[in-house]
DNA sequence: CGTCGGCTTGATTGTGCTCAACCCGGGTGG
DNA sequence: CCACCCGGGTTGAGCACAATCAAGCCGACG
């Protein structure tokens, strides 16, 4: 695992962020966005590393960029739950909140852009426009905490995995305004680990599930990192779902 | 189950209300708490009652005062899982949100504060104290929702049911303002299956790890829908969580 | 008195966990 | 250059925990 993390000035204005119309800077004018820019710091995280520690104070909060992050929470005895997924655009950091409840891992390498927590609530503070698309954010998130809620409580093992593929894909599908109906291909950084850690299972049964959805001829990822779902549709019936699920992302 | 929902004329005015100081309404000055005092209308469900079907249109938005609700998440074949708890000041719609994604049913009797949804966003949009409120409640619930995901994809039968106790008496002793150290008697009005719906179990290992528990001399039932706690540090040790999270609800 | 819903308990099954061996590819050092 | 190691992944055997199927209890209510 990598010791430090690495410190970037800013190299991008926010003009041209990639992130500009979905992060929680979106509704901005540019009055406020020359503040941000004054404010923000660019930084990148290593596969595996930190980038807050449960129960450790917090001095930063800020946007991805680029790369995934994981939000975890562990058990004494090491037992180990994702309880949070952190992709481009997704804000890092509870207003109000001065300690952090969860770690925060990275799991491909990441770019956040920070800025330091009381900066930042100062100027929530003053700023109803970034307070509206906090909460219309937090909200997002909320639901899709349910939706996790009900796949760990209630899926199988084989629903799980193909509810994560869905998901994968839908994601995709979304990014680059493709139709998910029929067949769909689409890259696949995360290791078991990450996805046991997400669907409550252990890497031996996301292995094991994996190959028997293969087997079934539902998902083939011969190529490295690649998955392709030649029956989208099919896919989602083996995820337990309602198949209507018609909404995106 | 009871067929119709019994609506009231709005009982008492909002100095009086009883959530006054927790709900999304906490923040509001008197010219506001006016408006809302005109807007509001009180509705009573029965427990069973569903308040709000998943996919039908949502014409009405307000806060719990009295009683519980659950929000349930359905599979196609039946299997259920609730994915959220309201009590008392705690606020039932999403802002922006016009189709409700879950079922929401009443669990005990239960009593609303409601508004017209057209109504009340307008309020929200041209009132910085609610949607600040707003937030601040949907984050306590997000942070609820992601330790509630530790529970449902990582701790075994006996410690969900142990947590479910640390829960409900943790409460208990917020609300009640004791102290939940050393002997600890509260409530429980919850049936076996809205608690099986809560843990991703079934009713029957409830049931059974319930009888564990008691044979273990750490929870008491004899009475009437009573609960005693003799040792709340052994309780919270058998939930599997760190006995050092000394936050309260 | 009989029924019904909520709850408990027992017997059995089965899914996913545990423990373990092994494969494969990439990096490192002799 | 090959040997070795190491991390990520796969597969197998056996087990344990919770689900399922089933019977019966108890209190409320008609």
């Amino acid at each position: 695992m990598p010791l430090s993390q690495t410190r970037n000035a800013a190299p991008v204005t926010c003009a041209d962020c990639p992130i500009r119309h979905r992060a929680v800077c979106s509704k901005c004018e540019s009055a406020e966005l020359e503040m941000l820019e004054r404010m923000k710091v660019y930084r990148t995280y290593q596969p595996g590393e930190a980038i807050v520690w449960a129960g450790e104070k917090v001095q930063m909060t800020g946007s991805v960029v680029e790369g995934v992050a994981m939000l975890l929470r562990t058990l004494p005895d090491g037992r180990r739950q994702m309880v949070g997924l952190l992709l481009p655009s997704d804000f890092l950091g509870r207003p109000g909140r001065d300690v952090a409840k969860f770690d925060v891992v990275a799991a491909t390498p990441v770019t956040f852009c920070m800025f330091r927590k009381s900066d930042f609530e100062r100027l929530v503070a003053n700023s109803p426009q970034i307070e509206t698309r906090l909460l219309e954010m937090t909200l997002d998130e909320l639901d899709s905490a349910r939706e996790w809620m009900l796949l760990l409580g209630r899926k199988t093992a084989r629903e799980k995995i193909a509810s994560l593929f869905v998901i994968m894909g839908r994601r995709d599908a979304y990014l680059n305004r493709t139709e998910p109906r029929g067949g769909l291909v689409f890259p696949f950084y995360i290791t078991r680990e990450a996805m046991a850690d997400y669907l409550g299972l252990t890497i031996e049964t996301v292995s094991r599930q994996i190959s028997a959805l293969r087997k079934a001829g539902l998902i083939d990822l011969n190529e490295n990192r690649m998955v392709r779902v030649p029956d989208f549709a099919a896919l989602i019936e083996e995820s337990g779902d309602d198949s209507d699920g018609g909404v995106l992302v």
